[in-house]
DNA sequence: ATCCATAATAAGTATGTACATATTCTGTCA
DNA sequence: TGACAGAATATGTACATACTTATTATGGAT
C-alpha cells in the first residue's frame, strides 16, 4: 500500500495520459473533479489544480455546472519569449548599436489608427530606428507613440534610448497583441537593413495597451535570417 | 471596514501596479509571501496564487528559500494557438481541400535528424501536401513522420486524411517546438502554391515529441498574406 | 582560507472545509 | 407550448494548517 501521496502534477499527466490513450475523445465529458479525487485518493483541490493546467495548456474546456470536457478542437498552444531587443542581441554575444532614423509627430494613418482603436485623427509620435548587432543592421522599428498615455516620451532624447527600451522602463504595458508576416522589403526598407529589394524578411507587429489605452504601435522589420522560436 | 476579502486577481494586480509604479524596480526582492499576506490580510495561499501568475506572465521569478524578484530583463511573453488546419480554414469561412502531393520513405537529411534528435540515419516518412481554402493554396507542407513512434501511419491512406490531421488525432504529442521565419519561395514551392518564385512567405517549422520521443517534424509554407497571431 | 555537513528559510504542495458563482435543469404557471 | 423563477450542481475561490523541497546561509573541521 502506503503509494506516495499524489501531486498535481501525476494527477494531470494521468488524466492527460487517459485522453491520450482514447479513453476520453474530444467532446467526451470527463468525471467531476470530486469523483476523480476519490477515485485517486487525493484531495479536489489537487484534481483542480491539474485540471487548471490542463485547461490552460489547450487540452480541455471547463465550465461551471457544465463540467469539463475533452476540446473538441485540438489547439497547439506555445508560449513566445520576446525579449528586448538589447538584451536579445547581447545574449546572442554580439555588440549592441542603436541609430534613430526620424522623429515626428503627425496624424496617425488610418491602419495605425484602426490598430490602436483611436477613433480620431489624433496626433501621434513617430519613431523610426535601426538596432544592430556587431554594426550590423538587425531590426528596423516603425513605431508610434500615443502621447496622450505617455507624455513624457517627448521630452525623452531617442537618440540616446531607444524609445523600445524607454516604453518597457517607463510605461510598462498591461496586455499586447501581436501579428507576425512574411512581406517583401520595400526600397527604403531594405536600404536601411542593407540588403536586396525584395528580400523576404519577417514583420512583427506590436501594439500595447495599459488596461484599455493604447500605448505605443510598433512594425518590427527584422533582418533576414531572422528566427523566431516558441515552444510548450 | 468590511471590505470584501481579497481574491488572488486583486492580490495580482495590486502587486503588478506597485511593481509598474516602481516601487520595485527589475532585480528587487519583493517580500515574503507570508508577509505580503499579513500585510493585505488574506492567506498565503492568496498570494501565492498570485505570484505564481505573475511569475507565468514572465514579471517575476521566484526561487525556493531565494524568495521572489521582479526580473532583470523584462519579456514580453505571448501565447500563440495554432489550430488544425482543416479547423482554421472552416472557421474563417472558407472549404477546405486538401491534395497530397507525394509520400516516400528514405532516409532523413542531416537538418532533419538534427533537428530531430535522431543519431543515426533512420529511414522517415516524407510527405508532401497541400491544404486549400475555397479551392486556392493556403498551406503547403513538407512532413517527415518517424515511424518508430507512430508505425500504424505507414498503413494510412494520406490521400483521404492529411498526416497533420491522423496524428493529432492518434499521436498526440507530449510538446512541440516551433520555429518562424521568413523566406523566399523557391520555384517548386512557389509552383504549388501558385505564386511567382522569390515571393516572400511564413514559414512555420514544428517538431513535435512523445516524451522524449520524436514523433514529426514539418515545414508549413503559408501562402502570401498569412498573419500569424498571438496575444496575452 | 576552503570545504562540507547541517541548519534555516521561503516557496511549493496537499488537505479539509466553507462558501461563491456561473450554468443548467426543473417544475410551475400562464 | 413557452416563459420564468428557483433549485440543483460543478467549478472557482479563500483559508488555516501541516508538511515537502530546493536553495542559501552557517559554522566547524581541515
Amino acid at each position: 500500500m502506503a503509494a506516495r501521496r499524489l501531486s498535481w502534477r501525476d494527477v494531470r499527466d494521468r488524466i492527460h495520459a487517459q485522453i491520450l490513450a482514447g479513453r476520453y475523445e474530444p467532446g467526451d465529458k470527463l468525471p467531476r473533479d470530486a469523483d476523480i479525487a476519490e477515485d485517486l485518493n487525493c484531495a479536489r483541490a489537487t484534481v483542480q489544480r491539474a485540471m487548471q493546467d490542463l485547461s490552460d495548456s489547450g487540452l480541455i474546456e471547463r465550465r461551471r455546472k457544465g463540467g469539463t470536457h475533452v476540446r473538441r478542437d485540438p489547439v497547439a498552444r506555445a508560449t513566445l519569449d520576446i525579449p528586448l531587443t538589447r538584451r536579445e542581441i547581447e545574449e546572442a554575444g554580439g555588440t549592441y548599436g542603436y541609430r534613430l532614423i526620424s522623429r515626428t509627430q503627425r496624424a496617425a494613418p488610418r491602419a495605425i489608427r484602426q490598430r490602436m482603436g483611436l477613433s480620431e485623427a489624433a496626433r501621434l509620435l513617430r519613431v523610426e530606428a535601426l538596432h544592430l548587432s556587431d554594426g550590423r543592421p538587425f531590426l528596423l522599428e516603425d513605431r508610434w507613440v500615443n502621447p496622450e498615455v505617455a507624455p513624457e516620451i517627448l521630452e525623452v532624447d531617442l537618440d540616446v534610448i531607444s524609445a523600445n527600451e524607454w516604453l518597457v522602463l517607463n510605461k510598462p504595458y498591461t496586455r499586447f497583441g501581436l501579428e507576425i508576416t512574411a512581406e517583401a522589403a520595400d526600397a527604403r526598407t531594405a536600404g536601411h537593413l542593407g540588403i536586396g529589394d525584395g528580400t523576404a524578411i519577417l514583420v512583427v507587429e506590436r501594439t500595447t495597451w495599459i488596461d484599455d489605452s493604447p500605448i505605443t504601435s510598433v512594425r518590427a522589420m527584422m533582418a533576414p535570417g531572422y528566427r523566431l522560436l516558441a515552444e510548450t
